[in-house]
This record gives structure tokens, C-alpha cells and sequence, in this order.
DNA sequence: CTGTTAGCGCCTTCAG
DNA sequence: CTGAAGGCGCTAACAG
């Protein structure tokens, strides 16, 4: 029926164990039997069982790649960016050599799908693991992650967080990139400060997600700095990371406070979000109320006005992750590195009307 | 070192055979019997072997989802939505249970990386497989395709095609969800036409791909309805699917022809690149131009002025593929559904300045 | 450089 | 309802 490694060393008139070598290239063979297996193998149009290897050999070519919302470019570009690292050019042939199978899960910013997909990953004997974006703050999630880390690293996986900060204690990573999201919110917010603004409102990303807690940090430590301190839950909105939900936040918080001059949401989709909010009510972007986004997606240049924004650079981080991954690159000191945000102002924001 | 069944069984005090019974619960086990099995399992933290399940089994619980651009949100809705229907909600424990393993792989629209993919997929005796988004219309690579699918199916693969046009004579697939992007195309130009545009300029996407191919020739199907055939070429500029390419080739199509009331873009994130290219020259939109996208992604509903655009129902459609691929849903008669695209007349597209 | 020999960990008949 | 036994297809020592 199917057609097995010992078929194709029988046709090819060697011993399966040859035919193996030949197949994972790791090994001396000479090169007419090499010839004459390759051949076997496209006549018989042989496929390698890949559970059959990962079995034998105790690993796969599995790596995994976790992502919290595969329809938002944010993941997408890193989780691209990662799996062109990880995949290999492929030979052109079609037929698959050494490379990795790079997967990408979507974990929807569940804790527990995300879990799943580790326990998942784990049965599989992944060869790595990278986590991108932001984390529960749940202890009790929190504690569940660091242990099902520590045994995927037990058995050799490698493990790559990708804009998400370091785990608490854990020994089980490889390496953390983690983004500058607490200096970037605070050189945003500074920036609204320095052209005049006061009265600031903040549409926030879900709660308990450390990206959501170290962008809003750092706009309230911009806002104290200037001794603006004292109605942050006032003017802070929470809600998902998405256009609606910077929509009806911005309504909302509009509502709350109609003196408001400035709005920094959580990410560039939730500015959007906002921006259409802001002129659903009539009033003008930047002239009546500055808007401001994180990320710089691509999208944002091409709004209009287009979007001031802390510009990170996913792909790179991506990339070097996948690196990591592949342990083509040697980690960072301490197996931490900061990522740097870059503030990038832009036609949605300008001084308060005066008045 | 690694815990195995048979650890389980021994500290259960029954046999390898009753683990693998009650984990994979499709075998009647004693009520107390699975009980006392379940706790040695916690106890001992076993994870099952995946390689080795599948490698016995002959089946394994991946199921792949093929995408040209994972940045691109296009494909991003459409996979999310596909592995929400196969991933299945979980226990909410971390613990893996019955379900399928979804995994995105990312093409970058190269064919040969496509049929790697499907060859490492078919490796992993891979449940089904979902290729989302156009295809590359090369002969030999198409037959190629064929061949691979065809050897996937009678692997007892399920392949589902998603966005993309049924394979010429392939009794392979499950089913083919294919948009219709050729009414969608010819809507949106008589829509055009019918706001009097006369000369309107078509920003296209790569050559060789069904996508292409099938909104050009909608809109040239309008345009020759129109009477306005014979300057197809020279209004029509070739190009990637991104925002870059919507920029340049936009430029390119202005100085060819200055005189363009409207320019159609490939889709909506080629649009956005138009648009910003129009309003460098300093003109204004709609007002001395008219620019329309294609897909309704999330946001072009706030661009600025709201986009025109074809609307394609990717969520949904993505998701009836992944309950296809999970044989959850009977597919629909000769195995072929084309999915309507629906015109979405926003600010963007208004009357050409009269003179 | 190549063949031989054992498993890898699990599922699945087949008996009981 | 449960146990025993064989093998899924491949790899990894060992010999030669």
C-alpha cells in the first residue's frame, strides 16, 4: 500500500539503514549509492513517515509558534517573520528536505488555548517553541506556564518568547525579546505633553495582559512626571484589542470627559478604531482631538491624518526569534533583550486648540 | 525518564491496552476503572507520545491551513476562523483532549514553498489540509498540485480548498470554496461606469495568479459591456499585493495616463497604497479621483474617506472550511461553492469632475 | 562506508 | 470489560 523505507532499500538494492542516511544527509555515504537511492526514492515516490522518525529518533521537526490573534498583522508579521527563519528556502523541488515545519497556533488570547497548544506541542516532541505578544497576568495561569515551559525544556524543546517579557524564574527559555512597551508609552505621552496637552485619555488594551499594563505604565508615569496625576481611572477605557472595541472606548470615554484633547489607545487598530469615533461626534483629528496609536502598523502611515505611533519592529523581532529558535543565533546576555520603541509623530497629533 | 503508557498502566494496575483505551475513550471502559487510570495520569504528568499515537494509528490529529501571506489579515480571518471549528474549545485544564491539532503554514505565495509544505504535511499523515487564497496558475505546477493532493487524498487526507478555485479534474478535494471574484470585479467597475467614470485605471496583483486573473477579468468584462474596451493594457499596472506596490504602480498608472477619474485597486491594502499615492500629487479623493479596493478588510471601513470595496464574507468562509475539513459539515453539491461578494459603495467613489 | 540488530511508545486485533 | 502479543516505520548504536 504505502511504500516504506524498506521498499525503497530494496529497490535500491542497500539496507534500510542506508537508505535513512542518505535521506537525513548526516552521514557519510558514497556517492553512487546516494545516487541510487535518490533515484529508488523518486521512483517509488517515497515520502518519509514523520511520526515513524519522530519516534525513532526522539524529536521532530516541529516548531511551534503561538500567537494571540493570527488575524491582527501585529502577530502576523512576527509569526512570518519567525517561520522564514525556521522553514528553509525549500530545494525547489517540492520534494522536502531538512528543514522545519514551522506552525502557527492561534491561541486567541485564550490561557487556556494557549496551554492546550503547549501540551499539544509538547506530544509532538516540538524541536522549539515561540511564544509572541503579551501574557496573562493570572498567577495561577502564570504558574501553569512556567511549569509546562520547564518540561517542554526538559525534553529538549527550545523555548522563544517574542515581545512578551521574561518569565518570573524560569531557566526552561532560551532567550526573551521582550519590547520596550513601558518606554515607549512614556515617550508617547510625553510627547502630547510637550505639545500642550493635559487632559489625555487612555483606551487600554484587556486587563491583565502585560503588554496592556507596561503601555498604560508608562503613560501614567509621563502623565505623574508632569504632575498630571489623579484622574487616570477616569480617563482610562479598557477593552480588546481591536477597531470596535477603540470605537465604543473612545464614545465612552468621550462621554466621561468631553474636555479631553488627546487619545492614546492601546495599538494602532484600537486608534482607528477611535479616530472613527472621534468623527462620528464631528470633531476634527488633530485640530479638536489628537489621536495616537502603538505599533505602527502598516496601515498607519496611511491613515488619514496619519497616525502618531511607537513603532516596533516586528518583523526583526520575528526574525531574530526564529533565529533563536533554530539556535542559529547565540541569545542575548542573561538571555534577555530589550526590544526599543521609536516614537513616530505623525499628522494625527498637534497642540490643543487653545480655548 | 519520560513517563510512558506504560508507566501509567503499571501505577493504575491495569494494562497498556486500558490507558490507551480510556485516553483515547473510544473503547467502553469500567467507570472505575478509567477513574483510577485518569489519576495516574495526573499523578504522573503523562503526556502522550504524538509521534508514536500516530505512528501506530496511522493517523494523526494535525491538520494544516495553507496561506499565501500570513501578515496579510486577507488570510489571517480566514485561518483563525478555520481553527477556531477545528481546534475545539478545550477543557479548559491545559490538558489536550480529542482535538485536532490547526497549523498555519505560511506559503509567502511561493509555489514551491506550497508544495514543501504539503510534502512535510503528508509526512505527518497530516487529518486534512485547508489551502487558502488564489493560486498560481503555471501549468506544471498546477499538475504538480494535482498529483500532491491527489496522494494526500488517498492517504486518507482531507483537503479542503478555501478562496480558491476548484483544481481542473481533481477528485481529491472534499470541497472548493471559491469567491467570486469575477462579479465582484465586474460589480464594482459598472459601479464605477455607472457614477460616469470613463477612464479608469486598474492597479492589479501578481501575474499567474487565479485571484488576478478573476478581478481583472471582471472588470474588463464591464468595461468591454461599457463599450470602453482597447486601452486595457496601458490602464492597467501589475504588482504584489501590498501597500508598497499599491503605491508605485499608482504613480506609474498617473503618469501613463494623468487623465484617470478612478483607479480599482487588487484589494483594499493595494488601495490604501493608491490613495496615498493620489494624494501626493495632491489630489483629492474622491473628488478629482475615485478609488476602490477589494476584501472589506477591518479597516477600511475607517479609512479616510471610508473605503469602497468588495465585501468577502472571509470569516465565514474560512470557518465552513474547517468544518469541512473536519468532515463536521456535508459538502456542498459536486463538491463546489462559490461564495457571493458584495459591493460595499463607500465615500471614496464619487461622479468625476465634470470637465 | 555499509549491514545487522534492537528498540522508540503506542494501538489493535485476538483471546479470555 | 480487560490483558497479552505483535507490529506500525524508522533510527541508532554496533559490528564489519
Amino acid at each position: 500500500m504505502t511504500v516504506t523505507l524498506a521498499d525503497v532499500a530494496a529497490r535500491a538494492r542497500v539496507s534500510p539503514a542506508t537508505v535513512s542516511r542518505v535521506l537525513n544527509g548526516n552521514y557519510p555515504v558514497a556517492a553512487s549509492t546516494r545516487e541510487r537511492v535518490l533515484r529508488a526514492v523518486d521512483d517509488l515516490d517515497y515520502v518519509l513517515n514523520g511520526p515513524a522518525s519522530a519516534l525513532a529518533a526522539a524529536t521532530s521537526d516541529l516548531v511551534g509558534i503561538l500567537v494571540n490573534d493570527i488575524a491582527d498583522p501585529f502577530f502576523g508579521i512576527m509569526a512570518g517573520a519567525a517561520q522564514t527563519e525556521i522553514g528553509g528556502p525549500g530545494d525547489g523541488s517540492g520534494r522536502a528536505g531538512g528543514e522545519k515545519l514551522a506552525i502557527v497556533c492561534n491561541t486567541g488570547g485564550s490561557p487556556e488555548r494557549e496551554l492546550t497548544y503547549l501540551t499539544l506541542l509538547q506530544r509532538q516532541r516540538a524541536a522549539a517553541v515561540v511564544l509572541t505578544g503579551g501574557a496573562v497576568e493570572d498567577p495561577a495561569h502564570q504558574a501553569a506556564m512556567s511549569a509546562k515551559l520547564t518540561k517542554l525544556a526538559d525534553a529538549g524543546t527550545r523555548v522563544v518568547l517574542c515581545g512578551r517579557p521574561p518569565l518570573p524564574d524560569s531557566e526552561a527559555v532560551v532567550a526573551a525579546l521582550a519590547f520596550d512597551n513601558r518606554g515607549g508609552g512614556r515617550r508617547l505621552t510625553e510627547h502630547l505633553l510637550s505639545l500642550g496637552h493635559r487632559r489625555i485619555g487612555y483606551v487600554a488594551g484587556p486587563l491583565e495582559r502585560t503588554t496592556t499594563r507596561h503601555r498604560l505604565e508608562g503613560h501614567r508615569d509621563a502623565m505623574r512626571a508632569a504632575g498630571l496625576a489623579g484622574d487616570e481611572e477616569r480617563l482610562t477605557v479598557h477593552g480588546p484589542y481591536d477597531r470596535r472595541s477603540g470605537y465604543d472606548a473612545t464614545h465612552e470615554l468621550l462621554r466621561r470627559e468631553p474636555e479631553v484633547t488627546a487619545v492614546v489607545a492601546a495599538n494602532d487598530t484600537v486608534a482607528l478604531g477611535a479616530s472613527a469615533a472621534i468623527r462620528d461626534r464631528g470633531l476634527r483629528i488633530p485640530e479638536d482631538i489628537s489621536v495616537a496609536g502603538f505599533d505602527d502598523l502598516p496601515f498607519s502611515v496611511d491613515a488619514v491624518p496619519a497616525l502618531t505611533t511607537v513603532r516596533l519592529p516586528l518583523f526583526e523581532a520575528g526574525a531574530r526569534a526564529g533565529r533563536l529558535a533554530m539556535g542559529k543565533e547565540k541569545p542575548p546576555p542573561g538571555g534577555i533583550a530589550t526590544i526599543a520603541a521609536e516614537l513616530m509623530v505623525r499628522g494625527s497629533t498637534a497642540p490643543p486648540r487653545v480655548g
